[in-house]
DNA sequence: CTGAAAGCGCTTACAG
DNA sequence: CTGAAAGCGCTTACAG
């Protein structure tokens, strides 16, 4: 059934059916209910591709998560307990505003070409990036490319700073210097003078913000940055556990860990907790996220929270705004985090 | 830039811009490299709706998340551990294969239209269909389009048994019947005569299996089947905890519960925790699904384990090999379950 | 091996 | 208020 079928049905020209789908205003009533009805008989849905085609939207957005960090085999990006909220809040939105969303996950340069891509082939109106910025130039290819985009957790200033205002562009992100000096100012409270950290992905907005605020907190309160003390973790639970056994091992521990996420805080207990390190008695543990996850275990952790859900919403509701104006813009929102204190921090034991 | 751009800079008609690009026979080594030299300097990238227009795939494959039973409020689909590795897998899957993958959920009756709407709009080659299948009418009018679709967890031949081979279509499932009934074994096994069982949602091919097998297997053993034991769980983390809290409180516990998910497992441990009820001391608990959670919490686990990344895998496979063929087909394939025993069943107190 | 032309199903000035 | 016609950017018989 095409909008010609419909056309003849109703006693129209297709030019007055596709006015009445468009909802134009020129159009009287009665032609109106017509046209409808029939449209409504024969439940006829316009060809999207013809619609796009002709110059509507494609009423769908991408969400691309980029994991370019992450190993090849360690591929399942939603294991992390950061995207799948996001994703989840995301389609969530955006279809209850009427978009499709179309994903796709990014693990290597070459993968990255689909992302350019959807945009080229014009498959989307707008689109979503989140993760890791390891290529710099790939992120500035996509701005150059002049559609809507929204850049979760990205720190695109220093980067094109000139070009700013001649995109449709935003970013979304979090607090994470404010959250993590926070988390630092509690342990510091409780007494603790040695503080180590698993950092996150350097590639990352976040994993930057999280371990620069680290530093400076501690620096602030003249209090000792050991090497040693400072772990790399990626953001994965894998080298999380591997960095935190390594940790075990050490003669000299901290006595509080800041970790730079929740699924590193968690992994890191587990490697403790083999090492018959006790957690908080011996060593105080602080995560950021406040996953899920974070709740449910024992000793339940206390965690900066980071308002994901209300991100992914900011993102998918932005994307639409830029969709839906024709003038460039750039703006850049950041979302406040707060402190979850559980069970996983103690004064230190001497 | 279009075809006809590359067509002039090539020095060729857009006939063969196109042929170059799907890459047909009939055109000779050189006329083909010289046409690709130019695409690749331009980076073009045809459009890909008037490609799906002149009848080409879109390359395209829906994933349609059903919670129809869920509430209004509960609507965070991937909350669910089991919808979170089955869109991540597919999206992998399907990205790998030169896929896009365009998501929905469906929360309502009114939001299944959008699924029937993917399709008549011809956004997607093809679909896959998951979660509760609530208004088997909604699913019958997606087999009537005869468009390829997948269906996963759905028991699809009694509802349609004739016209199954008229269609492009595909059945994933697990031996759900099979799994539960080794749960019950290895309980009743241990010493338990008094089991219990938290119901998933009875919208669904496993919900009902699985309910199916633990009266059978009870049964089979001569085991009582009472009702103050059987708790309705709707596969929900909030209903399942809710109703141990109910059976909490009654004079008369079953020493063992037998849950139709891990999330109602594990909420159910929770609501036991509060109560004072040790597992697996006075009371067993097994799970289904072997969710990530299930081994991380304390006590660990006991679970039946899905294999849902292969399930995933298997249906993005099949929607892509049905969009292949012709000729319409129908298949179901099952998946083996497997018991992954932890800590917590024990033998009955008594 | 290759180009001109029709067609895919819409939208949108344009003219009336 | 409304229809005829051009156009969106491809693909694919068709003819040569």
């Amino acid at each position: 059934m095409r909008s010609e079928d419909i056309a003849k049905l109703a006693g129209v020209s297709r030019s007055t059916v596709s006015r009445v789908i468009n909802n134009y205003p020129n159009v009287p009533e009665t032609t109106r209910a017509k046209v409808l009805r029939v449209i409504e008989q024969h439940q006829y849905e316009p060809n999207s591709f013809a619609r796009a085609l002709a110059g509507k939207r494609t009423d769908t957005i991408g969400l691309f998560a980029i994991s370019m960090t992450e190993q090849e085999n360690a591929s399942r990006i939603y294991q992390n307990s950061y995207f799948a909220p996001i994703v989840d809040m995301v389609v969530d939105t955006a279809n209850a505003r009427g978009f499709y969303v179309l994903i796709h996950t990014v693990y290597s340069r070459g993968e990255f070409q689909k992302v350019k891509q959807a945009f080229q082939q014009k498959r989307i109106d707008g689109g979503i990036l989140v993760g890791t910025q390891k290529d710099i130039e790939l992120v500035r290819e996509m701005v150059d490319q002049e559609a809507p985009l929204v850049l979760v957790d990205y720190d695109i200033s220093e980067i094109m700073a000139e070009r700013l205002n001649k995109n449709h562009l935003a970013v979304i992100n979090s607090m994470d210097y404010e959250g993590t000096a926070e988390a630092l100012e509690y342990l510091i409270g409780l007494g603790h003078r040695d503080i180590g950290i698993i950092k996150g992905s350097m590639n990352t907005y976040s994993g930057r913000e999280r371990y620069l605020a680290y530093e400076n907190t501690l620096q602030k309160h003249g209090l000792p940055l050991r090497n040693d003390f400072v772990l790399e973790g990626e953001f994965l639970k894998e080298s999380a556990y591997r960095e935190a056994k390594r940790l075990a091992q050490q003669e000299e521990l901290p006595t509080a860990l800041f970790c730079s996420n929740d699924d590193m805080a968690i992994a890191a207990m587990e490697a403790f907790a083999e090492h018959g390190i006790a957690v908080p008695d011996q060593l105080s543990i602080i995560g950021f996220d406040d996953a899920q996850l974070a709740s449910r275990i024992t000793p339940k952790l206390t965690s900066v929270r980071l308002p994901v859900d209300e991100m992914a919403k900011a993102a998918v509701l932005k994307v639409i705004e830029l969709c839906d104006t024709d003038e460039a813009t750039f703006s850049t929102t950041s979302f406040p985090t707060r402190l979850v204190v559980r069970d996983t921090c103690k004064p230190p034991a001497r």
